[in-house]
DNA sequence: GACTGTGAAAGGGTTCACAGCT
DNA sequence: AGCTGTGAACCCTTTCACAGTC
């Protein structure tokens, strides 16, 4: 799960795998539904088909925080929610700045998801002095030249990176100066981060590419084959021979 | 990497390993920008460091694609980009629908990074009467009504999800019966879908998660346990004795 | 001398299958 | 009888370290 670097080396903290700790908000977003539904026990059949994976996983997940469950019986839906937050620091709140206040920012800024469950928008910042004073969600943007005050006075430690790409890096490191110790990244930038800041990074684009690579696949070798039609001026390689690449080597057509 | 389900079971494409998959968009994304400063040739290093990856792994997941490199001297930057690129399925171009133009969809229709590499918005889908014909992104957003004809007339593969959670499954279910087989789902649910189709999830409440739970273990225990201050109805365990969980009961507070 | 390509070793994560508790 | 908790097996991924090539 592409970390800028950083993500403690041998770290997994009290041994929670870093996996099993991916999916705990899942769990907890499916036992969420459960209680508002006032189901009061669970199995753990039912819970992973909730929550999307297969029970067996669930089971060892869960197995890391302790034996929460009662055999025969399933899993307190209660008690299991509040563990599963306790254990992901969601019993205490965490006041969080978006910086970029883009279509991107707004969104995040509008996101439910966001307020709910333990995070507070404290703040929202944006380079741009157009911007400055004007609500969004129902919040005035502040401009980036108090980035630093907005931190400290808020005791932030978890910034929201919306910027474009250009900017990322600088904003990243005036974060982590301020006191930053964990980033969610939004610009397709690899940033570069003092050992003990955490990084985490979602990246439309990748994802969208991922999800091309498994279409291609899908649709066999043909699809890809006929799409080289056109000539534009290919790539040659530099001191190319002795090529060994499966497919074959370069076509006369060259992506945008 | 949270795939609703689905992602053929050994598939494997090719021998490609999911992980490698999912980093050849990193080097792209890095050879790019070399390619852009004119940089002829590139060190398993240098590469790596830009994408930050480290050279042993990237070393690793080129030798999946080939031996494109040269001992002594380094890799061609044109000619991986384009060897890459095929290998994602880039050369092609992948016409994208985008349903639920809120304040997400709208950020995605306008992020530049969908319509560069081999990705094209064929259409913006929204729901509701009031956005149709309005112009997003220079397009006017288009009725759910006519969300099958869309996808046909465009050969439309790969759908984008950014509605309310609620009603992301039953989009979900009429792309994929017009033919839809690659969704990407911002939407905070778990999706069904039929063998087949690859589903891959965006999700930020969950990022931010992660990202407090390494936040908490980084301040120690004493920040959550130094929370428990009100009381409120503690959701106390069902029929609960004989506990074994690693750090201690339920505590007098329960969280939003 | 420099740097790639890759076997082999090590480390995680997932799945199996069943012992153990209610 | 039902369902959890978990060792053991399996599989995937990362890292090491070095032989091979330019």
């Amino acid at each position: 799960m592409a970390t800028g670097r950083t993500h403690r080396p041998a770290t997994r903290s009290r041994g929670i795998p870093e996996a099993t700790v991916a999916r705990l908000p899942l769990y907890l977003r499916a036992l969420t539904g459960l209680s508002e539904r006032s189901v009061p026990t669970v199995s753990s059949e039912e819970l992973a088909a909730a929550a999307g994976v297969n029970s067996a996983k669930l089971r060892k997940d869960f197995s890391y925080l302790g034996s929460y469950g009662t055999r025969g019986v399933g899993y307190d839906v209660e008690y299991l929610v509040y563990q599963i937050s306790r254990e992901l620091g969601l019993t205490q709140d965490w006041p969080v700045v978006i910086v970029g206040i883009g279509n991107l920012g707004a969104a995040l800024a509008n996101y439910g998801g966001f307020a709910s469950r333990g995070f507070r928008v404290a703040a929202l910042i944006d380079a741009d002095p157009a911007m400055a004073g004007k609500p969004v969600a129902g919040m005035p943007v502040q401009h980036t030249d108090d980035l630093e005050k907005i931190i400290s006075e808020n005791g932030v430690s978890i910034g929201v990176i919306a910027t474009p790409a250009g900017a990322a890096q600088q904003v990243c490191d005036r974060l982590v100066a301020a006191g930053v110790t964990s980033i969610l990244n939004f610009a397709p930038t690899v940033l570069s981060v003092p050992e003990g800041v955490d990084v985490r990074k979602v990246d439309l684009s990748i994802e969208l590419q991922i999800l091309a690579f498994h279409e291609q696949r899908k649709a066999g070798e043909e699809a890809a084959v006929a799409e080289a039609a056109a000539a534009v001026v290919p790539p040659v390689r530099a001191a190319g021979n002795g090529r060994k690449g499966p497919d074959g080597d370069m076509p006369a057509v060259m992506p945008a």
